[in-house]
DNA sequence: ACGGGCATGTAATATGTTACATGATTCA
DNA sequence: TGAATCATGTAACATATTACATGCCCGT
């Protein structure tokens, strides 16, 4: 996963709409970025102290009447050039990593049913998020014509409702087949599983060239064969 | 990221269908899986020697004239009970790490152009994998009459579509929003960026009560609070 | 009184990619 | 002839989470 940190330029992000702690970041990071990135504590600590050393932050300590001090950073001119710079640049594309599909993929080597069951706690977290997002849709609206620039809120969380909308409708259309699957299934001779893995080995060989052609990077349309 | 290793299952999931090397297994990740996962042959490897540390897998040594020995992996009955046993567990939600929605929420501080741009790019990478997409699903559709379980490779390939379909459509939507928004700045009257930076600082504050609330573990309903 | 949020940080650990090392074969 | 693929591994490094350390305040 490793390719550049971005961790710096979402604490960039957070600091450019004013001066926080590293705790407020974090908190805030998880409320209202949550639902497409997420940044641990044990990160932002220190790049908040990586981003000082570079001059893109600068820090204010005030004594607490409590044990640990308040450490607020500001972003500096530097700081806002640097996130100028990195919005120019083309995003890479998010790291792939679907457990469900992966599952789904070897999904032969148990009933269907196990795989039914999965989908269907999917559903239902899709479902309540859904509902979730539409109330906070909402919201955004209505301060649209005050703040313009809650467009771009409104935009990151149109791409969670459409992405939810995939999901959902994935879901129906997997229960619906693995439940076909398993009708065939009982109806038709048992095979053994030995001889299934051996058809799907060559099955496998066989749409070598039909394969389509993963790129990883959008940026250069190159796209090096990777 | 860490929570536990998928890693071994994905191996296991390769060594399922026959037996394989370490090479083998890596190429075939990524041209089978490479659209919803990944492994880097610096993971596979290790990965490879822990699973025969553990009696899922065995290893072969075929002595080869040219230099490095082949070293040809198979799944043991365990490893196959160890890949069911995963399989009935529920999965985990993908990682969130999307760039594009990152630079999206603080778009503001650049020229809706800007943006505009990467999602054109964007656009123009998934209509290509689109296409590629579509012919796989052709192909894979010719085979399922003879092997039942390539509906499963041709699920996680109609997650894909669905996926692409919702990407294509965030993206017209996008490129209209960004444009009106840029339309609307000509002619209304410039205003500071800390303006509107203290703006959106207010929203944000604002916007609390109506956040929906990220869950990251689908499996225990309870979700505990993030 | 006990759990969680507030609050800051470090350290241990896990996970992941890329560079290095080495060299044959194949294809344009 | 030079790049890509075949082929196996290790090591250096980057990145990320969780546990530890510490302690107040607030609500139930």
């Amino acid at each position: 996963m490793p390719r550049e940190n971005k961790t710096r330029f979402a604490v960039l992000a957070m600091l450019s709409l004013g001066p926080r702690s590293g705790y407020d970041i974090q908190r805030q990071i998880r409320r209202t970025l949550g639902h497409f990135w997420s940044e641990s504590h044990g990160q932002i600590y220190p790049t908040l102290r990586k981003l000082r050393s570079e001059g893109l932050a600068t820090a204010r300590t005030l004594p607490k009447k409590g044990k640990p001090d308040r450490n607020v950073f500001s972003i500096t001119p530097d700081g806002r050039e640097a996130l100028r710079n990195w919005l120019g640049r083309p995003p890479e594309p998010p790291p792939v990593r679907n457990e469900m599909l992966l599952k789904t993929f070897v999904g032969w080597h148990v009933p269907p049913s196990v795989l039914v069951q999965h989908v269907e706690q999917l559903k239902t977290y899709y479902t309540d998020l859904e509902g979730q997002y539409q109330k906070f849709a909402r919201f955004l609206k209505t301060r649209v014509a005050e703040n313009v620039d809650a467009t771009y809120w409104l935009l990151t969380l149109r791409s969670g409702q459409l992405y939810i909308e995939a999901r959902l409708r994935w879901c129906d259309e997997a229960v619906t087949t693995l439940r076909r699957v398993e009708r065939d299934q009982a109806r038709a001779p048992k095979c053994r599983q030995t001889a299934r893995s051996a058809r799907m080995n060559k099955l496998i060989a066989e749409a070598k060239a039909a394969l389509p052609k993963p790129m990883n990077r959008v940026q250069d349309g190159v796209k090096k064969n990777v």
